[in-house]
RNA sequence: CGGGCCGUAGUGUAAUGGCAGCACGAGUCUUUUGGGAAGAUUUAGUCCGAGUUCGAAUCUCGGCGGCCCGACCA
């Protein structure tokens, strides 16, 4: 894509009305736009992120099993009622028709997947199964905070299992676990694996933490095995010796919870009363789970982690593009430009009339992973360099494309 | 939801009761072109409302908005 037409435009300087360095680096290099607190626009950057990290976690639910679904923002009152989260639920946005009928805005799909899946479950013959969607959520947060990491609205996958049996939710739980570690070390994400409190779900869950002191949560860790608890969890316990493996040190530390998964039960499936059928045509109740990713969190952790004094620094696999072209001389590169896209990299063409000195700046604020510059100076040759690289190397395009695969 | 801080051109900042200024951006023209160029010229602002005062960006009250701490996080 070419600069020049992009829709973006970076600043100068860091947006005032951010504290949170995820938000004022994303703003400022033109990813997102703050519309109120809490609640940002993907720019066509910040979209492309969010694409690359769509793409990585649509491909791992599928090979979960899971079959995708979009379910709706606007939810039914009733259904709220039957959970009596229309009243417990705190962040429950409530907005009412014109005529008069209330109604609820997602903040969580339990409400929606379980009707929809007693309809769609009926046999022993019809389980397990599992559905996801990537949805924006809305949640009436009484304070949202560290900038795109907790908004009132912000883009989630959600993903549900229903099973005959409890042993068999726990056999796809466990295996969720493992494909959750795998989609964050995918994203470029260090997320460790946490056991929490279920909070009204369930007595218990896991989470997906980053480690990092900018995060909200506090993670109690053992420096030896893959112990690890949250406060609410942990509590005061205080212990300075693993519990787990009792050779391990117990250490500190914030997180940001990048994903969540709870064993439901029949939490839901008793108000619903989704059941199906056995073998024996008993009617019995079905065992459910979730597992959420927070999408837009993730590109805000991302951004809030790679990053240095010049600006961001994008992983490979979610960067908006993989190499960014910039030309010194006007029009001179516009063949390594065609050559690039021939070639299926995917490139953001800086051709635009600025001084090298503000291209330079510019794309070290964006972070693109390759840098290619032609000017005079490069004569047949690209000069390429990475972003967390300080040395340059002259080259041909034919031995960058070789660099890149 | 409790507490604290804050609100000035598009962005970032000055002016603390007395002429609203600077930088960047944006527009036009000329010259520039390997690390945020130079000149000329134009553009644009005190969140809203009330009050105090000869006089309010500045003080007071209310509203709206933003950030931070805590609580909450299904």
């Amino acid at each position: 894509m070419r600069q020049s037409e992009l829709f973006s435009k970076v600043s100068k300087n860091f947006p005032a009305d951010e504290e949170a360095l995820n938000a004022k680096l994303l703003i400022r290099a033109g990813f997102i736009n703050k519309e109120m607190a809490g609640v940002y626009s993907f720019l066509p950057l910040g979209l492309r992120v969010i694409r690359k990290i769509e793409a990585i976690i649509r491909e791992e639910m599928e090979l979960a099993g899971g079959r995708e679904v979009l379910m709706p923002v606007l939810h039914p009152k009733e259904n709220w009622v039957t959970t009596k989260r229309w009243e417990s639920f705190d962040a429950l946005y409530k907005v009412k028709a014109r005529d008069g009928r209330e109604m609820a805005l997602g903040p969580t799909h339990e409400e929606i997947i379980f009707p929809l899946a007693k309809k769609l479950i009926n046999s022993y013959k019809d389980l397990p199964i599992s559905f996801y969607q990537i949805q924006d959520k809305m949640r009436d947060e009484a304070r949202t905070k560290s900038g795109i990491l907790r908004g009132r609205e912000f883009l989630m996958k959600d993903f549900y299992s229903f099973h005959a049996n409890e042993a068999d939710l726990d056999r796809f739980y466990e295996k969720m676990k493992g494909v959750y570690a795998r989609v964050f070390e995918r994203l470029g994400l260090n997320a460790r694996l946490v056991e929490a409190s279920g909070g009204t779900f369930s007595k218990y869950s896991h989470e997906f933490q980053v480690l990092t002191s900018v995060g909200e949560d506090e993670i109690y860790f053992c420096d030896k095995c893959d112990f690890a608890q949250n406060k609410e969890v942990f509590g005061l316990a205080n212990q300075a010796t693993c519990p787990s493996c009792k050779k391990g040190k117990i250490e500190a530390s914030n997180g940001i919870e990048v994903g969540n998964i709870f064993k439901l039960n029949t939490k839901f499936s008793d108000p619903f009363q989704v059941t199906y059928k056995d073998e024996k045509g008993e009617e019995k109740p079905v065992f459910a789970g979730c597992y959420g990713i927070g999408i837009s969190r993730v590109l805000g952790t991302v951004a809030e982690l790679f990053n240095d004094e010049r600006g961001l620094l994008w992983p490979q696999a979610i960067a908006p593009f993989r190499v960014h072209l910039v030309e010194l001389e006007e029009g001179k590169g516009d063949t390594v430009y065609k050559d690039l896209q021939g070639a299926q990299v995917e490139v953001l063409y800086d051709d635009r009339k600025l001084t090298p000195g503000e291209k330079f700046a510019e794309a070290d604020l964006i972070g693109i992973p390759w840098r290619l510059v032609v000017s005079k100076k490069t004569g047949a040759k690209v000069e390429v360099k990475r972003r967390d690289e300080e040395k340059a190397a002259l080259i041909t395009l034919k031995e960058f494309l070789n660099l890149l695969n």
